[in-house]
DNA sequence: TTCTTGTCACCTAGGTGTTAATAT
DNA sequence: ATATTAACACCTAGGTGACAAGAA
């Protein structure tokens, strides 16, 4: 089973509806997709990685009078659907196990034509990221097992809306509330100015556990 | 075999008598041990790891007016022998060979009581740096095989003096040079102030490659 | 004297949203 | 109008030797 780690800051995002910055060179999520994985065999190599799923065929544009997203025609066409796999892949499940687990190494581009193995999605268009732990099955015909050794892990918290700049003006003032590297911008006494309490990983509170035991939608094989 | 990355400023720095700063927090080592790895398996799992061999029993100090190193008397007792593994450790022998492999995480320390996991060194004294790959034996009674599995290599060239406080003026010049974090106290134009040559990876010459065919002093189980 | 420790200014390296200019 | 790009000031995070003060 895996554990969403800053599930609270996920769920105050996902309130106003995430939005995650695509640049032609990549830019990293903010919140990170960070987990905490429990019950694999500790001897066991495994290869963990996360992919984006499109929520639905639409493009989107943001109405700033009414302050909302608005459907503004069919999806442009699918980008090319990559895998980013965690750099610590393979390693034992011990490994994994033992520490919080961080794609903050995940970034996401707009750029069609991106070689430097970045995700690339669609701006104004709604993805579902999804999490995959891979069993690395030592039988020689392990890929007769592909379909049994992985399971996926979805958490409907962490949707968002690719965009270039940010729409809404909430989300942006959360993301320089709750990210470090945007202190720069917080308009308060350069005293008590810290990271608040609903991004201090000291104070979250305890995550919801999934468990992979429903289908999901769209299995890994389903991606190109 | 293993190929050392940048010998010719390690040669440069070993001609002078190589000095590296302990700390109570610990210090990394500069020039960082880095390496190529040619021949392993490339599906098969390795460790590599480092440890440090007291040159000799002697203590040393630096005589400032003749700019030299004398012995000082009899070696300090022994630190706690400690190993660093490369903490992508373990890995498959494609990784390790797909690029070049640096131990820039290992860090020196001369607290004896130090909880960090880094290497503990008595100033003053002479250390030389081993490398060792060990091989992950996937069968059960792997134990029995542990005198075959593992080989060890040592460049000579990266001996060093490991000190609190730079004893020889010309080493800490050399360090200011090359290290680019001792970028600020470079004495040079702001402009053509950039890395020397002997110190930019891409002008380095072809590097000593070494083959562990002879027996080195002092095996792997020497070290507790 | 000789060696060690802690603080500091100054770097490297890279992650932020802002802003103005530019596409479309 | 709306969406994208590139340069930029301002951060985080952490690696340097210098230096003054302390310890042996």
């Amino acid at each position: 089973s895996v554990q969403l780690e800053m599930k609270a800051l996920w769920d105050e995002f996902n309130q106003l509806g995430t939005e995650m910055i695509v640049t032609k060179a990549g830019r990293r999520m903010f919140p990170t997709f960070q987990v905490k994985i429990f019950g694999m065999d500790p001897m066991a190599d495994y290869m963990l990685l996360m992919d984006f799923l499109p929520v639905d065929d639409k493009r989107y544009r943001y109405a700033f009078h009414s302050s909302s997203w608005l459907v503004a025609g069919k999806a442009d066409p699918a980008t090319p659907g990559r895998v980013h796999y965690h750099p610590d892949s393979p390693a034992k499940g011990a490994q994994w196990m033992k520490q919080i687990v961080s794609f903050d190494k995940l970034k996401l581009t707009n750029n069609l034509l991106d070689d430097n193995g970045h995700i690339i999605l669609n701006s104004m268009h709604r993805y579902q990221p999804r999490f995959h732990v891979v069993y690395v099955d030592p039988r020689k015909d392990s890929e007769k097992y592909a379909e049994e050794n992985y399971k996926t892990f979805v958490f409907e918290e962490t949707r968002f809306t690719a965009v270039t700049a940010y729409q809404n003006h909430r989300i942006t003032q959360l993301k320089i509330a709750s990210n470090p590297f945007a202190k720069g911008f917080r308009d308060c006494d350069p005293e008590d100015c810290g990271t608040p309490i609903h991004a201090d990983p000291a104070h979250q509170l305890m995550s919801r556990v999934l468990s992979p035991a429903l289908p999901v939608p769209g299995g890994l094989h389903a991606v190109p």
